[in-house]
DNA sequence: CTATATTTGCAACATAATTGCATTAACATG
DNA sequence: CATGTTAATGCAATTATGTTGCAAATATAG
């Protein structure tokens, strides 16, 4: 089995970005959570290995290159989850529907569910559809009943 | 027909809010748009009117009496639009589709488009939908083509 | 008109995001 | 593997955004 790490710098190659410490480890720590991941979060987690501003702009220059995707949450607050493949720089195929729980906090990205095409009014063209539903996660709603 | 500051009037005192300058210009100049309309953009022309502290306040006040709904749009910026009648402090009716368009960054609130029922895997508990489209709308795929 | 409770505006504070720039690190090239 | 070039980082300073406490002002019930 191919080595996570390796893998990463690939995808960072790939997309003309360097192979830096803060990069390998935001994508480490995005990989290794089943919910998209707060910008406060991953500031927290990285603590001082690397600036704040290097943060946003890691993160920025991902989304750039359709490596990872942002969800905002109920709050306005980013979301990050690495994209499936087929993301490039220059189209997002993140529609899937997000799932924001209201206990817990988490986003879901359910890949499975595909956002029903829209009939809307006559001029208007949707270029995307951003679906997110609120509720309770499998989790909480165990915890919670 | 009736007064439309009039109708302003009594919507503030049916929901047990005093009759103040502020909030009445939020609703003139929410009503008068076709679109929701950004706190940024209130902010600026709200100006000296009234103070930046008070706006969040009056738009705290009115969404959760139901009086207006927020709408964040893609950049997580809160955009505001009067409720249709449906709307309580207990219960947000909103669940209609809403259309931020890439060119002058509108939001429409497409209220004749409902979101479509959505199966979600076992265990998630779907109580909200917020469905935005992003694209041009009608005025601006006109100018653009 | 007056008493009372809301609402406002100000000031201070707290948090989040952006920009410019000097330093450092990655990596292509010879 | 040394080194020049370019990209990326970290820091400091700035700007933007949101929040809180409180005194003064104002709406309205009586």
């Amino acid at each position: 089995m191919e080595n996570k790490t390796e893998r990463f710098e690939k995808l960072l190659v790939k997309n003309g970005l360097k192979r830096t410490a803060p990069r390998l480890q935001v994508l480490e720590i995005l990989s290794g959570r089943d919910s998209a991941t707060s910008q406060p979060y991953l500031e927290q987690v990285m603590g001082k290995d690397a600036d704040r501003v290097t943060l946003y702009r890691v993160l920025q220059a991902f989304e750039e290159k359709g490596i990872i995707h942002k969800v905002l949450d109920q709050q306005g607050t980013a979301n990050y989850a690495i994209c499936s493949d087929g993301c490039s720089a220059h189209e997002h195929h993140d529609e899937h529907v997000h799932f924001n729980c209201d206990n817990c906090h988490k986003i879901y990205c359910l890949d499975s569910v595909k956002i029903p095409a829209l009939k809307v009014p006559t001029g208007f063209k949707v270029e995307h559809l951003n679906l997110i539903a609120t509720g309770l996660c499998a989790n909480c709603s165990d915890k919670v009943n």
